[in-house]
DNA sequence: TTGACTTACTTAACGGTGTTAACTAATATG
DNA sequence: CATATTAGTTAACACCGTTAAGTAAGTCAA
């Protein structure tokens, strides 16, 4: 029955064939440029050929998305290694900008394109795996952490997810501003970078409090460990 | 030469008519679903028709967008009277996003859809009462009142596009979330009323000082007019 | 080994899209 | 009154995603 193997494995092959075809379409000019028939020309089979590896056009290029935003969830895991929360969330923040602005037309599908309506309510393992309810909830338990350790600054009410959900919109917006106006004429736009550095700064006087607070600066001295 | 008048006139009519029929399906069921068959059937006109009076799709529904953004742009201007330039952009971020949530579609593509690559540089009048090159310049405008009023907080860089741009930023972010993230199971938003509130107070904690400072109770204590 | 079944794929077509070319009827102007 | 312009038409082009029907090849039980 080795054959069968073998004609498992050729199957991967041209499925892969496919996404990577499509990604090239995709990465350079976005949704509207990657047509079936398009894909069909590059891997030189038929259009509907495409149709036994998915199931439509959205779903083809969703997968693809999800691939590549695996990367992004890996350099996240990365960051764990950062033991100060705030500055975790810095760096989460900075990653993501990095990342929309590498990959503008995958950040808009994943971010800034409502997903198709998923009817029916398979609430549990189908979405698992997602690239970007992971990296939320990334950001989420790193924002427990911080209100867990005392670091929302007064006024701010302890709710994780209203927490995070600011500096994620935060940074989304910087990634958004930039994405759609960053060839614009009439705005003044600096680079991406100090725009996201202001935000962070924003986000992290904002929302928390340094670790060295003014007004116990012996007991936060000992905290030396994990920051920059 | 009355009789010229009258089809000037009339012209103006169907003009507006395409552009309410548009309009409707537009808001409704967003730009895909504008086709030029279906405005046509909408006005009892062949859909060539349409082409008289714009170039193209694209055209037709951006204009529809400049008009119904021309009302943010009439509520910014009543902003105008909020004395304290802090509270002021508090008031345009709430209107900004509120009218967000309101016009998915038409903010959708004024801002999350980049504008289509307008080549000849004709920078000067063509663009000129664009509402959302208005709604920039009025908050920058306000954003240049509050340094000018040494409202920045201490560590922040006096660039009113800087500023400006993450305060816009994390406003867009909010609505972006909202728009794109909004219908989602998987993340747990709560209202975009409160997003917007925790967002507002962050970039007002964040980049600038309140009126009132502790340091200097009395001159501070004159300012009472503006605040709400 | 043969016949039934399954898999991987093709061709042809359906109903849609934005847009253009060519034409017509009505109006305005010299 | 002839000519030019305007406002609208029909028909067509070149795409699009997707499906139905058919085909050739491989698998597998009898």
């Amino acid at each position: 029955m080795g054959s069968n193997d073998r004609r498992q494995r050729e199957k991967l092959k041209l499925r892969t064939k496919i996404l990577d075809a499509a990604r090239l379409l995709f990465a350079g000019e976005g949704y509207e440029a990657v047509s079936m028939r398009r894909i069909a020309e590059a891997i030189e089979y038929s259009p509907t050929a495409i149709y036994v590896y998915f199931a439509d056009k959205d779903t083809l290029v969703r997968e693809l998305c999800r691939e590549d935003f695996g990367a992004l969830a890996g350099v996240f895991r990365e960051l764990a290694a950062v033991k100060d929360p705030v500055e975790r969330i810095r760096r989460i923040g900075q990653v993501y900008v990095e990342f929309g602005a590498k990959y503008p037309n995958h950040y808009r599908l994943m971010f800034m394109t409502p997903k198709p309506f998923h009817d029916i309510e398979e609430k549990d393992l189908a979405t698992r795996g997602q690239p970007d309810e992971d990296a939320y909830a990334f950001l989420r338990a790193t924002v427990v952490e911080a209100i867990a350790q005392g670091r929302l600054r007064p006024g701010v009410k302890p709710n994780a997810d209203l927490v995070a959900q600011t500096c994620w919109a935060g940074v989304h917006g910087v990634v958004g501003i930039e994405l759609t106006h960053g060839k614009d004429k009439w705005i003044d736009l600096g680079s991406v970078k100090e725009r996201t550095r202001v935000m962070l700064n924003t986000c992290a006087h904002g929302l928390f409090t340094e670790t060295n607070q003014a007004r116990k600066p012996k007991s936060a001295a000992k905290r030396k460990a994990g920051k920059r």
